[in-house]
DNA sequence: CTGAACCGTCAGTCTTAACTGACAATACAG
DNA sequence: CTGTATTGTCAGTTAAGACTGACGGTTCAG
């Protein structure tokens, strides 16, 4: 009673739960704000205003909206009007399979295909240059080269790992690894 | 000829795929320069010193030294001793799969199971702390460990998923999922 | 239309992570 | 065993990224 912020226990598990999530952002390339902040609505049954969360999390109202921002723009936060009321209410998706395809989706377009046409553009440079080449230079481009549409071959095979992913998408995708994994058994570790 | 470097294609077919590689290192939490030590040693078929590496990539003979040690604790780089050599020679695994499989595992071991561990930890809290309340408090607590539970169940699939992964291991894992994807046909976009 | 409440933005500051370079530790030829 | 070549470490510096707080723009009740 003496101290009542270590003492209220709602207050507490939501720090908990927000402190781990936020780690998980991090993991996930996602800043300490940002997770906080996504972490904070999901547990919150109704929506927020900037400043309720940024007094909540001890935030400046600047890292708040800016946080907001980025949820938003990842698609894991809407906008919510409330009628007679003036402030911008924000909530968060609350189904975490849901959350965590539109992630996949939008780091697939953001991220992967920019670098997967880079990544063409080296290969394609690679084999233009083999070809223009004579004698020991030529093999030793065209070693460099299969090097390189090795590494290419194995990202689009990634490329298409998340294409199934989402294809499949939300909750199935547990069972989909599950019976994939009877079909072809581990062999040794 | 007047400018050596930019005319050098060997050298600029590296430097390409070397920046590429960099890039993905980089969205996937790796630092710039062990990103390109990597590629810089996917691509060379001899093993590399440290001074070859600092030279060959402008950096610090330091910084490519903790590079080295990076990779090697990623399990992704080995060291080679040459008889008759006083220097210390360094290789990497040249398939990408293999590759890729051993950082999965590694990740999951540093940085999976602790988050989880705490993931727990927070729900447990969140149980116990919704067991000692009473009336509306209880309410509101036991709704907070449901929230909570609800994320460690999905983080749960999650891992499950790593390890169907890690379980069926290198190529096979692109076959799998085709296999997979003709199972569970997308239903909607 | 006016004013108050609120949100979004961004320059400047602060914090965190990466890199360098000098020194310590190590390995090995002679 | 000794001297030298080479790698490993880490304090200090530099670079990158995040956060704050003040300002301008927007919205809406009155």
């Amino acid at each position: 009673m003496s101290d009542e912020t270590t003492r209220d226990p709602h207050r507490e598990v939501e720090d908990r739960f927000i402190e781990v999530w936020s780690d998980i952002s991090q993991l996930w390339g996602v800043n300490k704000s940002v997770g906080r902040v996504h972490a904070l609505l999901y547990l919150t049954p109704d929506s927020l205003d900037i400043d309720s969360i940024a007094e909540r999390l001890q935030i400046s109202h600047g890292n708040a909206s800016t946080s907001i921002r980025d949820l938003m723009a990842w698609g894991v936060v809407r906008r919510v009007t409330k009628p007679g009321d003036r402030k911008t209410f924000f909530e968060a998706e609350k189904d975490p399979w849901t959350w965590f395809h539109t992630t996949i989706r939008e780091r697939r377009r953001r991220e992967v295909v920019p670098v997967m046409e880079r990544l063409h553009e080296a290969a394609g440079f690679a084999e233009g240059a083999s070809k223009g080449a004579k004698g020991a230079e030529r093999e030793a481009l065209e070693e460099l080269h299969g090097k390189v549409e090795q590494f290419a071959d194995f990202a689009h095979e990634f490329v298409d790992l998340i294409d199934v992913f989402l294809a499949v998408g939300h909750g199935r995708m547990a069972k989909v690894f599950r019976t994939a994994a009877k079909l072809f058994p581990k062999r040794g570790g």
